[in-house]
RNA sequence: GACCUCGUAGCUCAGCUGGUAGAGCAUCUGACUUUUAAUCAGGGGGUCGCGGGUUCAAAUCCCGCCGAGGUCACCA
């Protein structure tokens, strides 16, 4: 791009008008030429994300992640340098006890999140339990990011000049938050401009009696000098913070004093932080006034939805959040990402473990089917490609097929890969073994109500209500299946044959062949409807139909 | 109180910088000696939340209103 353009692009802190660098109209492009604007001429772009290990790293904060992947990948299309930083803030405050934690944790609050022992025993912190499962999963999608763990930033003492920088400056800092707050917050919150002034001192301690930020700060020394009492035990001492970090900017410094210490272009962030007057509004004022700097372009995202999770089912003792790692159990990495990035940050949508999954699924195969094909827009491609599909991409397994026919081949890839065969359906070796645990998991985890399960006993309820054509025509598919079945295609012609009367007319034989179908699955299922039966009746064990078909 | 998003076919949603309303699913019809939780072709179905405005032209831009959801004003 160049520099004219660049300045064209406009300085707004929304998107930006289309330049020839995005024509194809796409959110990443108009981003990616923002921060070009903003930023131009660097020879390292960096895109930021960072999460709070708080609890389980859910689904909506993955969109962090996504978005700001998504202009990594742009920038690097267009031949830039770019990385992508990820921050954990793990020196943040323990708030509060998630349900399904034990309650005395109450105990632990007020401590950074890497001082809350793991509730499990198994990991060396609360944190790092998140972070270690969310870290996985990006692994699995396939997304390196380069992490940063601000307990070690803020304890190996790399802040320690912003830090007395800061308290050198708490008058100005005071200022900057008082700009942002309202008369009427002030009033409910009985704060005072002129005591707020007198008493703020931009930085969180953790008492080193007690562990926790419930600390009073009383007075700094103007160096790296400290004094605070502390809330829990009233003890007061002085600490020299270069050599006792245990000091932290709060939030509302915190994030601008890092834009500029990693030097970040960009980083997405939700609505709660981008709401006007709110943390974005705050640090940037920071950045501007106190540390000489832009902030970042900055995008907001709408937060993601979930449908379709079964109450206790799910993870309830977590409070029921959904983490990447279980929706990577149903849903392939590639789909995943592309959920997330095919739209703008600004459109929310839902993720599901209903039904609606099937139709994720068959929307993907057939984006990528035209992509492979190329015919997909020059938007939709680089969507499908920043998510990682390929032109070789083998044939898919249909989502639905998958879950049916996993089912009756008890999940065995070779025997659903030689009924897929036999059956004529068309698909690869590797989308089946990627599919397969996908589906197993969608069916048995998230809905059981699906199974289809065979009777443990013959119905006799229903074979009650079935006159002697009927029971015949249940006798005759008997016969047949004692004998030697050659093929799925055999089979199909004999369902369809059995029901066939020369005295009726093709209406009257559909009737009756559908007639048919319905007591077979019935007998078998308990159920109207079913798979389709022929490769049913195949695949699934002979004794037993027979067993379930003795009326 | 401020701000944000959404409101387009029965359902889920596309519609980028304005130019005669789109897709998938569902439904209906038909084809395949086969109305099966696996095929194919075709059809029907929308006053684009409401009301103004700008324009030769608005689902698309502007203003107002209604409805749904959300965020902040504590902390992060």
């Amino acid at each position: 791009m160049s520099q004219e353009k660049a300045f064209q692009a406009s300085s707004s802190s929304v998107i930006g008008e289309a330049s020839a660098d995005s024509a194809d109209g796409l959110w990443v492009g108009k981003i990616a030429d923002k921060v070009l604007a903003e930023f131009p001429d660097q020879e390292l772009y960096t895109c930021a994300a960072g999460i709070s290990p708080s609890g389980i790293v859910h689904f909506g904060n993955f969109r962090d992640v996504a978005t700001s992947y998504a202009v990594v990948c742009e920038l690097r299309a267009r031949g830039k340098k770019a990385r992508f930083l990820f921050s954990w803030d793990n020196y943040d405050r323990f708030r509060k006890v998630p349900v399904g934690v034990d309650p005395s944790f109450s105990r632990y609050i007020g401590m950074p999140l890497t001082s809350v022992p793991d509730p499990e025993g198994q990991f060396p912190s609360y944190a790092r339990r998140f972070e270690a499962e969310f870290e996985e999963s990006m692994k699995d999608l396939g997304i390196t990011l380069d992490y940063r763990y601000q307990t070690q930033e803020y304890q190996s003492g790399r802040y320690t000049d912003k830090i007395a920088f800061a308290l050198q400056n708490r008058a100005q800092a005071a200022e900057i938050q008082l700009q942002f707050k309202t008369d009427k917050g002030n009033q409910e919150k009985g704060i005072d401009p002129e005591t707020f002034r007198q008493t703020y001192f931009p930085v969180t301690v953790y008492s080193r009696f007690s562990g926790t930020d419930k600390v009073q700060v009383l007075s700094y020394d103007g160096g790296t000098k400290l004094t605070y009492r502390c809330l829990m035990t009233d003890k007061v001492e002085q600490i020299d913070f270069r050599e006792t970090p245990v000091v932290k900017l709060p939030w509302k410094l915190d994030w601008a004093m890092r834009w500029g210490e990693e030097q970040v272009h960009f980083e997405p962030s939700g609505k709660d932080h981008m709401t006007p007057g709110g943390s974005f509004d705050v640090n940037a004022a920071f950045a501007r006034e106190m540390f000489g700097r832009k902030p970042p372009v900055p995008q907001m995202y709408e937060f993601v939805g979930i449908q379709g999770v079964k109450g206790g089912k799910m993870s309830g003792s977590k409070g029921g959040a959904i983490s990447p790692a279980m929706l990577l159990e149903i849903y392939e990495p590639t789909l995943l990402k592309w959920l997330y990035m095919r739209r703008s940050p600004m459109q929310s949508f839902n993720l599901a473990f209903d039904t609606e999954v099937y139709r994720q699924y068959d929307e993907f195969d057939r984006e990528v089917a035209s992509f492979q094909r190329g015919e997909a827009s020059p938007a939709r491609q680089k969507i499908l490609q920043f998510s990682g599909v390929t032109q070789t991409d083998p044939a898919p397994l249909a989502f639905k097929q998958a879950v049916a026919l996993g089912q009756i081949t008890q999940w065995q890839p070779e025997k659903l890969r030689e009924l897929a065969e036999k059956s004529e359906i068309p698909c690869s070796a590797a989308s089946i073994a990627a599919r397969l645990p996908k589906a197993q998991a969608w069916l048995t985890r998230y809905n059981p109500e699906e199974i289809i399960a065979l009777r443990d006993g013959p119905n006799a309820d229903y074979a009650a209500g079935l006159d002697d054509k009927r029971r015949a025509q249940i006798a005759a598919l008997s016969a047949f299946l004692k004998g030697d079945v050659t093929s799925i295609p055999a089979l199909d012609e004999t369902l369809y044959s059995i029901p066939k009367d020369p005295a009726l007319t093709d209406k009257e034989t559909k009737v009756a062949q559908r007639g048919f179908f319905k007591d077979v699955y019935n007998l078998l299922i308990g159920k109207d409807a079913g798979p389709r039966l022929s490769t049913f009746l195949w695949a699934i064990d002979r004794a037993k139909v027979l067993a379930l078909l003795a009326i």
